[in-house]
DNA sequence: TATTCTTTATTTAGTCCTGAACAAAGAGGT
DNA sequence: ACCTCTTTGTTCAGGACTAAATAAAGAATA
C-alpha cells in the first residue's frame, strides 16, 4: 500500500524520455508539470540526461509573456524497439524509432501450431533484426492473441493459437539476449493508443477490436487494465444469447460466435450474399454496392456490437470508446446498427459517452506491440517488472560511453 | 506518471493505523514487510506514533526461530467514524471503532425527495454524532445508490433518489464542520470487503449485490475502479434483452427489470405464486417451503445474473466474485440457476472463478459507508482527495496534546 | 523608457526514506 | 555451557526529492 521510492530516479529519468517520445520536444518546466515533479528535479535529472547524450536542447520557443522556453528533444539515435505481431498463420514485424515512427516492417508466413513454434519464431525474429539499424535495439515486444499471465514471465495461453502455457517470453528472452515483453495484442493496441493515439488526451478509455476476432482493451487512470491472469478484455466471450453457434472456446452465443470475421461470412454465404469461396472481402464490396442483404448483415453485428458495449460502459464508465481492427474498413455499414443500439441501451448520465474509429493499417498490431517496449519507462508501477528494469538500463547505459562522465 | 513523494509520510503513517485496524495487532517487521517500506522507517514512524498516543507496544510475541517480535496495536479511543446509508425512505447510521468494528447503529425514516433533503439530513445526522462516544469523530462516510462525481466534491446523480447533481458532500462537510466522504453504496462495500472482509486476501474482485437493484464494485489491483465519473459498476443496466420490462432508467430490457426486487414480485404476483399485497419474503418463504413456482422464479433471476456475471469476469478478469446485498437471504434458491449458468458461459481457463456469498446484515450498508473514513488513510493513490487529507489530520491532531512532543 | 508582471531555470537547505552495519534476543544443536 | 542460526529492531551515512529563494529573460503597460 505504501509508496516504495526505491526506483525513482530511474523512473522518472525514462519517464521524460517516453513524454518526449510521445509529445514531441518540450520544456523543462512543461515536463516537471507533465510528470508532477519539481522543477528543480528536472533541473537536475535532465542536465544528466543532456551529459548522456540521450538529450539534446533545442531552439528557443518563443516567450508567451515570460522568459522563453528551452525546448528539449530526443536524440533520435538513442534507441529502436521491434514489434511482433503473433497469428496462427503468420508473423508481422515492424521497427519502430525511439519516438515511436514506423521505420520498416516484414511479413512471414508461419505455423503456430508446428511443435517447432519457438525455434520458428526466433530464428525469423533473429534475421528481422539482424537486417536492422545501427542504433541500439532497446527491447522487443510481442503481441499475441490470448492471455498473457506475468508479463515478465511472458507465459501465453491461446485458444486461437492452439497454445498453453507456451513459455514465449523466457524463451526469446534466453535466444535473443535481449528485453522481452509479451502481452496480449489488445492489451498492446490499448498501450499504443495510449500513448500516441487518440487515447493520449483521456485516462479512462476502451479499445474494442473488430476482425476474426472481437476484444477489448480497458486503461483505467491511464494504466491498462490486465485482471488477475492477464486475462481482462476476453469481451469476444460475453455471452449474448442462451443458444447460439458454437463458438472457438467450446461455448454456445458467445458475441465473438455472432459478429467474429467468420460468422459473418458464414452468414453471407448462407444467405446467398457471396460465393461459397469467397471471404469478408466479398461482403464488404457487396455492401459498399448497396446489397440489401449484405447490409443489414454489418448492420446486426453493429446492433450486438452495441448493445454489449453498452453493458461494459456501464460496467467501467470510460471517457471513450476507440474502435479499431481489420473490421473497421466496414464500419459505415457497422454503424447503421451499433449507434441506435449503443444510444438506446445506455442510461441517461451515460448515453454521450464518445465513440472514435480510427484507420486501420496492416501494420498496427505490430506496432502495437512496439509501444510495449517503449512504454515501459513510462511503467511507473512496474508492471512490466525485470524487462521494464533491463530496456531502462539499455536505454541508458548504451548512451554513456560517448558522454566522458568521469573526472 | 512519476510517483509524488509529498505525501509519503502521512500516507504511510496513517497506512499503519489502517493495517492495524484490519488485521489486528502486528510487530514493526511485520508492518515493515506488509506495507513494503524499509524497517528502519517503520521504527521511526512506529516511535512518532507511539509517543502521540495513537500506538501501544503490547507483549512479545513468542519467538519463532528468533528474536520475538513486539507487538503493536491501536489505542482504541484514538477515533471513531460515523457510516450513513441513504435511501429513498430512511437513513441508517452506524458508529464503528477505528478498528472497524460497530458501536451503535440507528435508523430513521427521510424522504429523499423532499425539497429539504440536505437539511433534513443534517438535522439527523448531527442528532446521531451528539449521541455518540467520547472518541475524537474522523469523519462521516455516506453511501448512495447512484454516482459520484468527485468523492472530494460529493455531487450526486442518483435515478433511485430522483437526485440529479445535489452537493451532499460540500453541505455536510459545510453544517458539520467535519470531513465527509460521499460514495456510491456498493463501491464503499467493496471498500469494506477489502478492509475487513474476504477481499482482504485479494487484489482482483468483484463485490456484486443484489437486492432492490443490482450493482457491482469493482477492486483492481486492490484500489475500487470508480470510472471516470464516478460511474463504473452500473451492471443493472446492463442490457439483456432487446424487448423487455421497462427499466426505471427508462430503458427496456436492463437486467435490474428483470431480476431486480420489485421484478420479482412482479412475476410472483402475475403468476399467481404471491398475494397482491405480498412482497419478496412473501415469495422467499413460498421457495423455503418448495413452491415450485416460486423456486423457478428465483432459479430463472440466478440464470441470468450468472450469464451476465460470465461476461463481467471475462471482461475483468476478477479473481473472486462476492456476492452480498438483502437478496441472498434467498440466494439458495438463486444458486440453482446461477452456478450452471455462470459456468457454462465462462471460457475454460475462466471457469474456476471463486464465487463467495456472505452473510447479509441491516448494518452492512452503513458499515460499508464508514469503511471509506477508515480507509482514506489506506489511500496512497489519495483518491479522496482533500476529504482524506482531513481524517489523517484529525487522527493526528486530536492525539498530539497528549504527547508533550516539545522540548 | 522605466516599471511591473509572467514564465523559465537554477541554487540551497532541509526532509523523507533506504541500505548496510550492528545490536538484541531467542531457538537449536553439539 | 557454547556456538551458530534466525528473526527483530536500531543507528547512521547518504541519495532522492521538495520548497523556497533567486536569477534570467522577455511581454505588457504606462
Amino acid at each position: 500500500m505504501a509508496i516504495r521510492p526505491q526506483a525513482r530516479t530511474d523512473v522518472n529519468r525514462s519517464a521524460i524520455l517516453a513524454h518526449l517520445g510521445a509529445h514531441g520536444p518540450a520544456s523543462r518546466a512543461d515536463l516537471a508539470r507533465a510528470l508532477a515533479v519539481s522543477p528543480a528535479l528536472m533541473t537536475q535529472l535532465t542536465k544528466d540526461l543532456i551529459a548522456e547524450g540521450l538529450l539534446l536542447e533545442l531552439e528557443h520557443s518563443p516567450s508567451q509573456g515570460g522568459r522563453p522556453a528551452r525546448m528539449l528533444g530526443l536524440v533520435s539515435t538513442a534507441g529502436r524497439a521491434v514489434g511482433v505481431k503473433v497469428v496462427a498463420d503468420h508473423v508481422a514485424f515492424v521497427e519502430v524509432g525511439i519516438d515511436g515512427t514506423m521505420v520498416r516492417s516484414a511479413s512471414e508466413p508461419f505455423d503456430a501450431s508446428a511443435s517447432t513454434v519457438l525455434a520458428d519464431l526466433t530464428m525469423l525474429l533473429r534475421r528481422f533484426i539482424g537486417g536492422g539499424g545501427s542504433a541500439p535495439l532497446l527491447g522487443i515486444g510481442v503481441g499475441v492473441p490470448g492471455s498473457v499471465d506475468r508479463q515478465g514471465n511472458g507465459l501465453v495461453d491461446s485458444t486461437q493459437l492452439g497454445w498453453h502455457q507456451v513459455p514465449l517470453g523466457a524463451t526469446l528472452r534466453r535466444e535473443l539476449a535481449l528485453p522481452v515483453i509479451v502481452e496480449n495484442n489488445v492489451n498492446a493496441l490499448a498501450i499504443a493508443e495510449r500513448l500516441y493515439g487518440v487515447g493520449r488526451q483521456y485516462e479512462n478509455f476502451l479499445v474494442v477490436t473488430i476482425g476474426t476476432g472481437v476484444g477489448a482493451g480497458i486503461v483505467v487512470d491511464g494504466v491498462v487494465l490486465r485482471g488477475s491472469a492477464g486475462g481482462s478484455g476476453e469481451i469476444g466471450h460475453i455471452p449474448v444469447a442462451d443458444d447460439g453457434p458454437l463458438c472457438s472456446c467450446g461455448n454456445h452465443g458467445c458475441l465473438e460466435s455472432f459478429i467474429g470475421e467468420a460468422s459473418l461470412v458464414r452468414v453471407a454465404r448462407g444467405r446467398g450474399v457471396i460465393g461459397q469461396q469467397s471471404g469478408i472481402s466479398a461482403l464488404r464490396a457487396a455492401a459498399d454496392a448497396d446489397d440489401a442483404e449484405a447490409t443489414r448483415i454489418f448492420s446486426e453485428a453493429g446492433h450486438l456490437l452495441g448493445r454489449t458495449l453498452a453493458g461494459i460502459v456501464h460496467t467501467l464508465d470510460p471517457e471513450i470508446v476507440i474502435v479499431l481492427g481489420e473490421g473497421t474498413a466496414a464500419w459505415k455499414h457497422w454503424s447503421y446498427g451499433f449507434e441506435p443500439a449503443l444510444r438506446s441501451s445506455l442510461i441517461p448520465s451515460r448515453r454521450g459517452v464518445a465513440v472514435a474509429v480510427e484507420t486501420w493499417q496492416d501494420e498496427s498490431w505490430a506496432q502495437g506491440a512496439a509501444a510495449l517496449v517503449l512504454a515501459t519507462p513510462f511503467d511507473a508501477d512496474d508492471v512490466a517488472g525485470d524487462q521494464g528494469r533491463l530496456v531502462r538500463e539499455r536505454l541508458v547505459e548504451q548512451a554513456a560511453p560517448q558522454a566522458g562522465l568521469e573526472p
